[in-house]
DNA sequence: GTCTATAATTCGATAGAC
DNA sequence: GTCTATCGAATTATAGAC
């Protein structure tokens, strides 16, 4: 509380240049992972100096997490027609994967950071375990139904966006729709096999 | 041809500590990514010295290299029940995903190494293409139900043997069958949606 | 074949001038 | 807030003794 005084709503150098530096952190862990994702990289994309990033974050595990915090506000099961569930949430996740790097980063370096893969566990379960738990046959599933959906969702974010499969990355958005809908849909609504 | 000769069948020390190191070397890949598995870890896993790692292998990549050459021999669809070629598809990726840790290497690393990412790309849409080129509606459409394929068996293996979501890891064997099974044979014959 | 020593880089992080 | 200089540690890779 020591600090100087800020006005809500006005916009300090120092935010600028915050807002820079995440952004180039995530376009760097999105392309190359945490290790190789250097601060001296980041900063050069920043066009600011190293020391800046340290001073503004206080490590790289604090500027990881700064880059990749988020939140999916997926749509609640309230409004949406059942038989359209499995196609909706697709083309929302379609649409968060194509808004920004935040979860292709957060894919790429889950992969290899413990912390990052717990982080992808907690955002994508706690989001998508209360969609299935409202749909699904039996409430106590909901944690199953919800890795499946998952499984096909991050598969796809993984041959599309980071392994750059050609007939993932070439896939309009209205065909994922198409062919993943049906595939959540079941995993969510249809009877234990 | 100036080495030593060596007749076929026996086992030399040096084929040993070769096999030692590979088994190392997967292990480490496999639990850290290229980056993290440093062959001074590989080495002293293997209890023998860095420097031989070198001798052995020349390099990092090509450890690499050697430690994720694998032959995945999918079987054809000749003589599977065409009904049943999805789950017999998803049995055996599953099959050669727990046999060893190179597939599971193969992934983690891919995520960040591009060289992996490529040979991912290589050795499942060559052994998946085929398969879908011979039971698709249309044959032009192989790389595409191949690569929907990609993406279900792989978001699985992520889920399951990577980021370790504890309701996929837990899953049995038979489960994931029945509940993948339909999703590959759909992906497969199922008409264009 | 095996090991020691070390070269050559590169990284995260810190100290401190201005 | 910004930058220079640098520390200490870790890495791959090489040279060479034994």
């Amino acid at each position: 509380m020591s600090e100087k005084q800020q006005a809500a709503g006005t916009v300090r150098r120092s935010d600028a240049t915050r807002a820079t530096i995440l952004a180039s952190a995530r376009e760097r862990f999105a392309a190359d992972g945490y290790e190789r994702a250097t601060i001296r990289a980041v900063a050069r994309d920043a066009r600011i100096d190293p020391s800046m990033v340290m001073r503004y974050f206080g490590s790289k595990e604090g500027l990881f997490a700064a880059a990749v915090s988020i939140d999916l506000r997926l749509p609640g099961p309230a409004g949406i027609a059942p038989r359209e569930l499995g196609r909706t949430l697709v083309a929302h996740f379609l649409a968060l994967w194509e808004k920004d790097e935040v979860l292709t980063a957060l894919l790429r370096v889950a992969a290899t950071h413990p912390a990052a893969a717990e982080r992808m566990r907690g955002v994508l379960s706690e989001q998508l375990e209360p969609v299935a738990r409202a749909v699904c046959p039996d409430p106590e599933q909901a944690p199953l139904r919800a890795s499946l959906c998952a499984s096909q969702v991050l598969g796809m974010a993984l041959t599309r966006f980071v392994l750059r499969f050609p007939a993932s990355a070439e896939l309009g958005r209205d065909e994922v729709v198409d062919w993943l809908g049906p595939t959540l849909q079941r995993y969510l609504t249809a009877e234990t096999p």
